[in-house]
Formats: C-alpha cells, structure tokens, sequence
DNA sequence: GTCTATAGTACGATAGAC
DNA sequence: GTCTATCGTACTATAGAC
C-alpha cells in the first residue's frame, strides 16, 4: 500500500503508548504533559489526538490493559491442592510484577487521578485478582490445610507483601529472583499455615 | 499585643500545613495547585508565600516531619526479647500509621516529586526505620527464636505487610483495630518463627 | 497522519500597597 | 500578614493546511 510520508499509525499508536507508560510511571500522570508524550514519540502534541480522545483515556487504556493481562494470566493456575496454587500465585505475582514495573506502578499509583467511571472499572478488576487468590485460601482453610482468622485479610496481607517485592527489588542486586520467590514462598506459607 | 485584623501567623501556619497535606494526599502534588491550598485556608496565593519559600518546601517539610514523628515513636520501644519488640513493632507500625493516613500516604506517593537533595534526605530517615526493624530480626536470628534467610528481604516484607493495611482499613469495618494488629502480629510471628 | 498555529485557561512566584 | 495585580510560562485540546 502506498503511504504518506510520516504516516505510520501501527507503529506509532504503540510507540504513544509506551512512552506514556514510561513517563506516567516516572513522574506521574498529572506531572507529565501531552508536549512531553509528544516529544519522546517524535510528534507534535496536537498529533497524539489521533490516538487518544484525551489524556485521560490514555492513562485509563494503560491501567486496563495491565490489569487485563495481569488476569489474563491468571488462567495458567494450575490444577491442584490450595498449597501448591498458593505457591504458583506468589511465585506468579513477584515475577510478573517485576516484569512489568511500569503498569504495576501506574496501577498503584494513579488510581486517584481516573474519573470515577474509570476508577471504578480498575477497582472492579483489582477485585477480580483479590477474588482469586482468596479463592485459593478459602479453599485450604476448609480443608484444613490453612489456619487463617480472615482469609480477605490474609489476602490482602499477602498481595501487599508480595507488592513490596517492586520497590527495592534490582536484577543486579545480591538475590536471583527464584530466591526472592522461594523465600516469600516460605514465609507466606508459614504466614497461613503456622509450619 | 495588638495586631493588625488578619494578622494570625500562629494560626495560619500550621493550617497551610494542614491544607496542603490533606490536599496533597487526595489529590497528588503535581495535581494541586497553589492557588488551591490557598483556597482551602482561607487566603489568596501570594500569602502562602510567608510560609513556605515555594511549592517544593511545603512537600518536603511536610515528608520531613512526618518521618521524624515516625522516628521519634520508636523511643517507646520496650525492652525485652526479641520476640516482644517485634510484637510491639508491628502494633505500633498498624495504629501509627492508620492514625497519620495522609502523612503516609505523601511518603510514598509523593518521593518522585522531591528534588534530589529531599528525596536523599527523606531516603535516609525511611532507612533508619528500616534499619530498626531489621535490628530486632537479626537479634532473633542470632538468638535461634527467628528462622530468617534473609533479614533484610524479611525486613521489607513484613513492613509492606503492615503497609497494606492502610489501603483496605475502615474503622467502620467489620473488624478492630486491635483485631488487625493480632491477626498481623500472628500472621509475622509465623513468617518469621515458622510457628 | 502529521503539521503549524492558536484559543482559552491555569500555573508558580514576585512586587508593592496597606 | 495579607491583599491586588501581574509577569512569564505552560497547559489541554482544537482547527485547518498539506
């Protein structure tokens, strides 16, 4: 197909995307500008509405998409007993996360400034992920496998420890990741089982 | 002494304060104008400027002396085994935090924003924190009471642990404060003791 | 699909009156 | 200590040319 010069929408949709990522994670949706977006894409600002209605549905596309394949993942739980679920869902947690920082942390981050449509669709999906993993804890509380007071306050005990991973994890750093894994995996093993 | 009508510096300072934490946590520093916390205290935007030397200030006096008042609340720290001031540790993280949501919160939302100096600054002293934890676990480790590979990745789980409760915690919930602090000091006695 | 140009608004910070 | 007024700059988003 015959193009303009400097027509390149498939690439340059993505490209907007992902350097909207980036930058929202690094300062901040309400720091960065459409100028700024524009810029690291090679575009003019005004050339970034042919892909986004406003910058609000970009950050909001970002946030869903993440939380989508997040999800996504989720259908890979292998069959099985609570414990060895529970120990693919920390294992899956910290790797994805440290995979995807960005998404992780404009998830974390910008939720406050979604609409409210918008924040209440990423809220919705975040609880489909807290569902699944108290999923699994209900289910070895019941056969006893667990002892756990609260199973929605033990999973959410659980996502936040392993959230922390993000923030000071480094691949240069002294642990491998299958360590940092491993060792999470035992102490929130011990956390709901008590051995 | 007599004073000019609208003359208030002893009042009209820490309420500057007051405004802008409260604005700065609902609605992010970079989204918060100004002219907005001037609003809210009942000033026009160029009196702020009596009490802050600029916008960057305000946020990093306001991390500051949030730090520093987290800081100073570990001098209640028991003596005793390990074991208790880890307990005590736990307890004091959950109800401190939960009773300063806002200063909190600008700590960990808002590091990105700080100039390079502040953030260095606001770095250390979350170090120290950090690094008071650590102290009671490497003292179980040493003793035999704690079963820990690693006491400094243990050290960041269990304070995004205790962290996570200030994203779900409702006092009008359904459970205690004193519950949360149990049910968490249980859950981090088992991480680390593996009973 | 991308550009230039711009409308309309808001920002942080300062100057000088009171 | 607070006000009014304003400087200089930046913002989101749109219009119209190519």
């Amino acid at each position: 197909m015959a193009r303009k010069a400097g027509s390149h929408a498939e690439i340059t949709g993505p490209k907007v995307r992902e350097e909207a990522l980036r930058l929202f994670a690094q300062y901040g949706y309400a720091a960065v500008s459409m100028r700024q977006i524009a810029k690291h894409v090679g575009l003019q600002a005004g050339a970034l509405y042919t892909y986004t209605p406003d910058k609000q549905a970009l950050l909001f596309d970002l946030m869903r998409d993440h939380m989508q394949k997040v999800l996504s993942g989720l259908e890979d739980l292998p069959e099985g007993g609570p414990v060895e679920q529970l120990e693919w869902m920390v294992r899956y947690h910290i790797s994805y996360n440290l995979s995807h920082k960005d998404g992780v942390f404009i998830n974390y981050m910008e939720l406050r400034n979604l609409s409210e449509e918008n924040h209440l669709e990423i809220s919705r999906l975040r609880g489909v992920y807290e569902d699944a993993v108290e999923a699994i804890l209900i289910a070895g509380q019941e056969r006893g496998l667990f002892q756990i007071p609260d199973t929605r306050l033990a999973t959410m005990a659980v996502i936040a420890m392993l959230n922390g991973v993000n923030t000071w994890y480094r691949e240069s750093g002294r642990l491998s990741l299958e360590r940092v894994e491993q060792i999470h995996w035992n102490m929130v093993r011990r956390a709901v089982t008590g051995s």
